[in-house]
DNA sequence: CTGAATTGCGCAATTG
DNA sequence: CCAATTGCGCAATTCA
């Protein structure tokens, strides 16, 4: 029932794998290294990612690291608000459950009130028949229900 | 709005990563192999597993191979199922709302219907206010209103 | 103890 | 380019 019993370190630094090669392998081989795509091209690469993307990049490159740490900050966010959102659905469930409940009680309650009305609104009109014409107690006798 | 569009191999092997230190790293040095801890001791240690745990086990071993990959299935198997109740509840929620619905509807229906027969009442109880004493207007205009 | 099920975590591909 | 998502595998734990 523990919830929170893994820690390795917050800093990372504590896998230390070394990918050989990460997922790349009989995919898409990635162009080991680009020489420089357009050499007299448009605009002069600007400094030099987009080598690095297609160069397998440095596992040990400071510009990977950043990358990689702020990637799994933003996947531990991700996850986190995920987590709270399906909590925050199961609340709704709750919720509305109970809601459910009293709604259904108030309509047993009208329900009730109503047949009590319509029972007082019989004896009324049997009485007013009895008084007009004092021997007709059959056709009144039928009762209404509403789905 | 793709959703789908991931699907390294399956097979997985093509991870091959090399978790040099996989976990255990500033936590709990795993001992790289135990020796023999009971030389003499209990019972002789039954086959050998418990060293292969503690040693690091290696990481070609078919052992191991056949754990991971028995593990991997399981955990899609897990994560499968846990989505799969997300949504179940997110189903949920729905049907909720329109029952909540349905029954909202009914109260309001009921609540007019009982009002309706109210005011027939109180016609009535004028009408036989006024057969009996034609000259009160007052004391029997109240209203219940149930909550 | 054993194997399946969960869970936290990091990686990489995608998406926005 | 960057942050957010998402599928996936690993390892530690928890369950059964």
């Amino acid at each position: 029932m523990s919830k929170t019993l893994q820690q390795k370190s917050t800093t990372d630094q504590n896998v230390s794998v070394i990918h050989i090669q990460p997922h790349t392998s009989g995919l898409q081989q990635v162009p080991q290294l680009i020489p420089d795509c357009s050499i007299g091209g448009g605009k002069a690469s600007p400094p030099s990612k987009q080598a690095r993307k297609n160069a397998v990049m440095d596992r040990n490159s400071e510009e990977y690291r950043q990358r990689r740490e702020r990637n799994n900050l933003a996947v531990k966010k991700s996850r986190l608000k995920s987590k709270q959102k399906a909590q925050d659905t199961l609340v709704r469930v709750n919720q509305l459950k109970e809601e459910n409940e009293r709604l259904e009680a108030k309509i047993k309650l009208l329900t009730k009130e109503l047949g009590v009305l319509k029972d007082l609104f019989l004896e009324h009109a049997h009485s007013l028949a009895d008084s007009v014409q004092p021997h007709s107690t059959e056709s009144s006798t039928a009762k209404q229900e509403n789905t």
